[in-house]
DNA sequence: ACATAAAAGCTAATCGTTTGCGTTAGATGA
DNA sequence: TCATCTAACGCAAACGATTAGCTTTTATGT
């Protein structure tokens, strides 16, 4: 049985925040176990038998980082709105900090549950989007999957493997793309 | 100066070859620095300061084993040509084997090298399906970086993000679609 | 052949990781 | 509210991985 309250969830808390802010000071190179646990106050053991190993706490709290913190702006029109979403999509996850919450993220994942709310969480930025088209009576969209496909995955599937050529221009094409096929040419 | 051959070119194969056998035997789970060392016939040392831990080692090694080891089938025609290698592509790589060459190879690489390579195999042979649909003067196909874009990259990120919803059906479809595309419908 | 230096071997000390066991916080039900 | 039970934590010892310093081997260029 799980015990959410108490004891449990402040030592969560006092773990990642001691994450976070060991990061910002010394690098994540300097990040060891040991290291983390005097930050927390905790001793090592409990963060090896909570979270198994580093990548596995990095992993949780780079998942965490990636979660959106606001709303795809409402410029008007779908086309306006998914550009400006996928252009900053784009500017977060392309940085050195996005680039490495990523690796984080997929790393230390042995289940791929991390992984799976990263991809979520873009998902359901593309739906609000995709749902404002559909309120203001708009035609032609496409589908969310498609908008996955076709813009989210290469985005990420360059960041991963193909650290350059990426650009706002190459990202404007691939909205631009999206919608012209969806609508039928 | 670089010295490629002689004793670090026999010391490089040897661990090389028992990473894998390790792997074989026991699994990766059971893979150690000072394992791997002792059946190469090197001392740890000699493995930490090339390649600086064993992350980097199994990222070298994964990306031996995701290079393609036969030329896309020529089946008389760019969709089945294309279509065919997709299929071998999303088969090879979303086993659990290759997911697991595929963390690995993005695991330990700094530098994205690893990464970059991966992308290339893959480039190269969707070049050699390209170039003979040139070759047989097949026309409107599409260019190299949209079959990138379109089909390597959503069926990379969905191995990595979205663990199910994958099948030969969907990777027909977005062969389909790539090829539709580039033909202006 | 000889000189040079890159790369590997060796050893010891350090540091991260794992594990067993006792203790405590806090959830649960009378 | 109080008694009880247990998951989670602290502690400390044992283990294994990593690093540093030095020596030895051996490609490579003259």
């Amino acid at each position: 049985m799980a015990r959410p309250g108490g004891r449990s969830a402040r030592v969560q808390a006092s773990v990642h925040a001691a994450v976070r802010e060991l990061e910002a000071e010394q690098g994540r190179e300097a990040l060891t176990v040991p290291l983390v646990a005097a930050r927390a106050g905790v001793t090592p053991s409990t963060i090896y038998r909570r979270w198994g190993d580093l990548q596995e706490l990095l992993s949780d709290v780079a998942v965490e980082r990636l979660r959106p913190d606001t709303e795809p702006a409402d410029l008007g029109g779908l086309r306006a709105d998914l550009t400006a979403w996928a252009e900053q999509f784009l500017d977060e996850m392309s940085s050195t900090a996005g680039r490495a919450y990523i690796r984080d993220a997929l790393l230390g994942d042995p289940d791929g549950g991390n992984a799976g709310q990263c991809s979520a969480y873009a998902a359901a930025q593309v739906d609000l989007v995709l749902d404002r088209a559909r309120e203001r009576g708009e035609s032609g969209f496409p589908a969310r999957e498609a908008v996955m496909d076709h813009v989210v995955a290469p985005v990420m599937y360059r960041i991963l493997f193909r650290p350059d050529g990426l650009s706002a221009e190459y990202v404007r094409r691939l909205v631009a793309s999206a919608l012209d096929r969806s609508t039928g040419r």
